[in-house]
Formats: C-alpha cells, sequence, structure tokens
DNA sequence: AGAAGGACCAGTGGTCCGTA
DNA sequence: AGAAGGACCAGTGGTCCGTA
C-alpha cells in the first residue's frame, strides 16, 4: 500500500500507455548467460530438443514456437505447427521440473512450492526449455484439465474441433463446458476437482474457469449442458 | 527482476538507511475509516474488546499491545502485560478470520487462502482486531505450534520457564528444540508435522524453524536432545 | 485475423529496525 | 535491556498488449 488507495482493482482496465514498454532488443542465447547465480542451476540440462519447437538450424534471430493447431490423439502437426499431443506434454515437463525444484529445495533445507510457479518456470528456463513460459501454460491449463480429467471427452473434442475446421482459440473455448459440467457433479467446487488429481493440482485453477463454476452454480440445480459459451 | 542483479540476496544485511523510513504520525481509530472499499468490510465486528489489550480508557494516543510475560497455563497476566494463553488465543481468532474470508470468498466464487495470509490480516483489521498483527504472529508461530503438537511438552516448559524467571524470549528460543525433536521423529519432515495438524497448518512453517530441522537432519540420526541453541 | 510471450503491476511473504 | 509492529523490499501471481 505505498501507491494510491484503491485503483482499478485486478482484472480491470486502467493499464494503457504506462511506462512505455520498453522491450530490450533480442540477444541469441539469453538464457545461458545468467549462470552462476545461485538459486541452483539446471540439474541436467535436458535440452530436450525434441518436439515442435521453432528456432531452425540457421541463425541468430531467436524464434518464436509455432502456433498450434487442433489435432486429433496421436497425430503430428504439420510444418510450422505444433499439435495438441505436444502442448500437453508440456504440462507434463512442468510437472517434472516442479518435482526437480521440489527435491533441490527440500536438500537444502529450503521451502518447496507445491505449485508450477515462477521459480519453476525460471528452472526450467535454466534447463534450456525456453519454450516453456507462463502466459502460455496458464493459457492452457483448462485444456489440459479436461485431459487429464475425461480423455475420452477430451479427445472427442479435439476430433469434433478438427473436423470442424476450428482454430486453436476455438477449441480452447470450447474445453470449458466439459469441464464446469464435471464440477457441477462436484458440487461446483473446482478447486476440489483439481486438488484431487495429482497432475492437476500442481496447478493453478484458472480465473475464468471459477467463474465460470460460480456462475453456472448460480442458475438453479440443472447440471448444466451449457451450449459453449459465445464470446467473453 | 527490475532492480539490479542480484543483491544482498533475502535474509542478508543491505536495508540500512533505505528511502528514510518515514512513519505516518498516528490517528486514533485509523482503522474505522478505509470502510466502503469494497474486498469485503467485516462480516461481524466483533471488536473482541476481551483479554489483554492495551489502549486503556482514556485518550487518544494509539496504545501497543502489553508485552508476553511467561505464564502458567490457566494463569492471567498481572497488570500491563500479557500471558501465553492470550497469545495462543490470538491464534485461534486468526483461524476464526481465515475460515470468514474463506467463505466470504467461496461465495463470490474467488479463490479462498488456505493459509493466514495479508489478506487475512487485513480482515482482522477490519474487524476491528487491531492488536493482530503479522510480525508478531509470524514471530511466536513455533510457540503456537508447540502448542498445538504437544500441549504436555509446551505446558511443561511455560512452568520451567516461569519459575526461572526468564523472559519471553527466552522462553520463545526454548520451544524450538522440542519441536525439532518431534520433527525429527517424522523424518525431520517438518511441513508434513505442520500439515498434517488441523489447526497448525493454515500457518506457514517459519524459516527458522526449518533450518534447525534441516541441519538437525544433518547431524546424524541421533534424534537431537539438543539444548537451547546459545544464540542466533 | 489469430496466436505466442515479454514485461508489467498490485498485492504477497518475510522480517528489519526505528520506536516506545 | 527486551519487545511490539509499521513499513519496507524482493520476488509472486496474473495477464495485457505490443509483436510477429
Amino acid at each position: 500500500m505505498v501507491t494510491g488507495k484503491k485503483q482499478a482493482k485486478k482484472g480491470g482496465a486502467a493499464r494503457k500507455g504506462k511506462k512505455a514498454r520498453r522491450k530490450r532488443e533480442l540477444r541469441p542465447l539469453d538464457v545461458l548467460e545468467d549462470e552462476g547465480d545461485e538459486d541452483g542451476g539446471c540439474a541436467s540440462e535436458s535440452t530436450e530438443s525434441s518436439a515442435g519447437g521453432g528456432g531452425g538450424g540457421g541463425g541468430g534471430e531467436r524464434q518464436r514456437e509455432h502456433p498450434f493447431v487442433v489435432t486429433e490423439p496421436g497425430e503430428v502437426a504439420r510444418a510450422k505447427k505444433n499439435g495438441l499431443d505436444y502442448l500437453f506434454h508440456l504440462y507434463e515437463q512442468c510437472r517434472v521440473f516442479l518435482l526437480q525444484v521440489q527435491s533441490i529445495a527440500k536438500l537444502g533445507g529450503h521451502k518447496a512450492p507445491t505449485k508450477v510457479t515462477n521459480q519453476v518456470f525460471r528452472y526450467a528456463k535454466k534447463c534450456g526449455a525456453s519454450y516453456i513460459n507462463k502466459p502460455k501454460m496458464r493459457h492452457y491449463v483448462h485444456c489440459y484439465a479436461l485431459h487429464c480429467l475425461d480423455e475420452e471427452a477430451s479427445n472427442a473434442l479435439r476430433r469434433a474441433y478438427k473436423a470442424r475446421g476450428e482454430n486453436v482459440g476455438a477449441w480452447r473455448q470450447a474445453c470449458y463446458a466439459p469441464l464446469v459440467e464435471i464440477a457441477a457433479r462436484h458440487g461446483f467446487d473446482v478447486d476440489a476437482v483439481f486438488a484431487a488429481h495429482p497432475r492437476l493440482a500442481i496447478w493453478y485453477v484458472p480465473t475464468r474457469l471459477r467463474q465460470l463454476c460460480h456462475q453456472a452454480r448460480g442458475c438453479g440445480s440443472h447440471a448444466a449442458a451449457l451450449p459453449p459459451p459465445p464470446m467473453f
């Protein structure tokens, strides 16, 4: 409480042109630089140069990850695209990174995170997993949640959206409804649903999903077959 | 990471004369002012004017709480002092405040804290419990932990330290050793010990206690009858 | 247009140290 | 001296929005 008195409160507007968002110019191999930092460098440097990464053989310009496309289970995405199996694989990698951070913390007598925190993302970067970042992982958590909680339903949804030629954004939106239904069967307690699943418990419940469960609860006791909400 | 590059790292030195620690001049009844703030004012204004509070009948100057003295279980502290039953009572109050914050959050579809967080302390203040504050509660958590985990041992320690005429600081220090022993019986996993006790699970494990457990584990498998560590 | 992610900001955990 | 607690700060959770 130093700044003011109340201000725009969380998810509101009031962000506009503050502080001139200077972007530091991209330098190749940035990740490898702040070594010798304590806090533990990666335990194995498992660069995991596998799957859909960007970057290609050539030059200096750091490449973004290829965008995701809706793929069926088992299907490999074509050129310049990443599939959804790859997306879910990233969540599994984060889990492994978390486990490593926990082990290291316990060895040193430090407090260990129980969730995938900033510390874990930082650690992942140090291990060379530059393709993992917080905004991306948070963006798709609920998609991963559906995959964990009802793989059948998740697979069906992927096939349907692929067949319809929908883009990733549409598929992502569509993942909410089945989750709300699952939550409904547990008294609309999404937190409990996440907590009960070992691979999901390490992820924060996304705000949007929590909101949808809350508002679905408000609408009486019909266990909601909500058509995918039009726009949010 | 905006400031610099590494700096003094957590509990180190490097705090000295920064930013001229301006103290805002005390105003009486400060707490009652920032009402109408959303985020939920207190649900009951349970001012709890009970126990050892300071302040006295008279004038404007906001009073500090009376300092604690080592008292036996059931003993009421004499003039201008607060006893240890009162101290432990504060922890129970915080728990109730947490439960209220959780209820309110769930009603509103917001995420609910699982621990006594800043939010809970803020809420307690709004409810008129101005005698509750974070530094104090954090300072004595491990004393409360011993009270929860082994009331017999806790009571014995209180009697012993009272008999010896020790001050609160000495008693507080002495609370560490029995806790380390308890942790030792659980593989030195203090986090697990705290997590397993419902009234304790809502408190963060104090750094110092974690350190002591860690270093006790390092010293072989003797389940540590550690004499109270001389100074830290 | 649709999407990936650097960078920002309000509010957190942790505790020092000026105060009484 | 011993102790209570205001206030600070590094690093967090959350996500916007300039970028490609």
